[in-house]
DNA sequence: GGTTGGCGTTGATCTGGATCAAACCGAGGC
DNA sequence: GCCTCGGTTTGATCCAGATCAACGCCAACC
């Protein structure tokens, strides 16, 4: 963890502000949204915040990606999501941490402790509603992901991942043609409640159906996301 | 939907009120939450949540359990959870239900309409914050469901469900040896991502293997808690 | 330029849970 | 009492995806 140069205001210029529950509070505010946090960097493969630690603080990512994971005692994996720029990760209502989060690439982040973001969010009220928005959303998604891992099979994974990536990958503009993966494999995996193995083969048949393209194993290209939707849904 | 008799100051003895959001509204002020809703009750098997259809409303069951699922085209059925009393169903960021609710017994709720919702969570703030906490709660248990349809084996799927409604069937006591299951095995097998005839075969080995008991189809004692506890975290 | 090591792909085989099929059981209804 | 009907259990068989096992690719490093 590598602390960085930190000044009053660098939240006005922070790239995550537009996508992080952050921007709920005024720009008139962000000198006293800068007091609250300091910044640091977590390097790739590190993990940043670990399951049952005490939950002491709070990250909003501003750069980079994480995975969110919970392990089993003999290894088994299920990643929960992935964190990206403005993902807001700790809002645990419990004292300790609920899942780990270990950085994929080099993953900046602002961290607040939990007096800090107690006594923001009871400044500014709109930044509790946001959050609550935010958490929601967040329910809505996890709920949409055990219809994956409960009842879609692994063909139907894959389409869905790859849409929601896309969409993901595309920010506010449109649904991308083409994106990166950043996570490997077998993140995709534990991510689907798959292997590496059915993960590949699946992504092959997609290609050799005419789907999808994948220059290198970390790019891919939708050539038919009407065709990959209706998988995604289950059809056919 | 049969409109149940209403009264000013009905919340103030309200079963549900103890477990509920509700409760985060002072007692000086039961007769402005009483005001802000009406009543109703659905009869067992009838949809009163249907997912895509607009969310214009919002309810708290104050008695009975629901379940909550999401349907793929095909009618595969994945159930999110089960709602029992106190349980606040319909919190969208988006303007449509993302699930279904389903009475599985009469289920008595209490209707807040969005706007009326709205306006008692800005006089009451600490109702938001409560709803955060709650909302929060269940993103926890959402994650944990993740991990046990993307991870965990049939035996210990059971062995998770049946420690997990041990716990909820206690309420606030300690947990119980002994409790009912008030849903069917289809409901069992769509919640853990399985089929009827898994859930079946498991629970019976389960209890061959002395660590349950089954008096009836509906009624669970639980004979071994460590090891049905060791079993639903992936141990031997 | 050879070696190492971390992915990723592909092939062969195995298996846990699904599917198909039948029988069982208890609560109503008549 | 008998019949019906929805839910449950049990048995036989099947198969999607896991597991086991090579092999390929490429970047890092001597």
């Amino acid at each position: 963890m590598v602390p960085d140069h930190r000044h009053l205001g660098s939240c006005a210029h922070c790239d995550a502000r537009p996508h992080s529950v952050c921007n709920a509070v005024p720009a008139v505010d962000m000198a006293r949204l800068a007091a609250a946090s300091t910044t640091g960097v977590a390097q790739p493969g590190s993990c940043f915040v670990e399951e049952g630690a005490k939950a002491d603080a709070f990250f909003n990512i501003t750069a980079g990606t994480a995975r969110l994971f919970k392990l089993l005692p003999d290894g088994r994996r299920q990643i929960m999501g992935f964190a990206g720029v403005g993902h807001f990760i700790g809002l645990a209502v419990s004292s300790t941490f609920t899942f780990s989060a270990e950085a994929i690439d080099h993953v900046h982040y602002c961290r607040f402790s939990r007096p800090r973001l107690r006594a923001l969010l009871d400044d500014f009220p709109a930044m509790e509603q946001k959050l609550l928005e935010v958490t929601s959303s967040e329910l809505v998604a996890a709920q949409e992901q055990m219809l994956l891992l409960g009842r879609k099979t692994a063909r139907e994974r894959l389409a869905s991942f790859l849409i929601a990536e896309s969409r993901h990958n595309a920010g506010c503009h449109l649904p991308r043609r083409q994106f990166a993966l950043p996570m490997t494999r077998g993140d995709i995996a534990d991510y689907l409640g798959l292997t590496i193995e059915t993960v590949s083969r699946t992504l092959t048949r997609l290609r050799h159906e005419g789907l999808i393209e994948i220059p290198s194993a970390g790019d891919v290209v939708i050539l038919d996301r009407d065709g990959l939707e209706r998988l995604a849904e289950g059809l056919t």
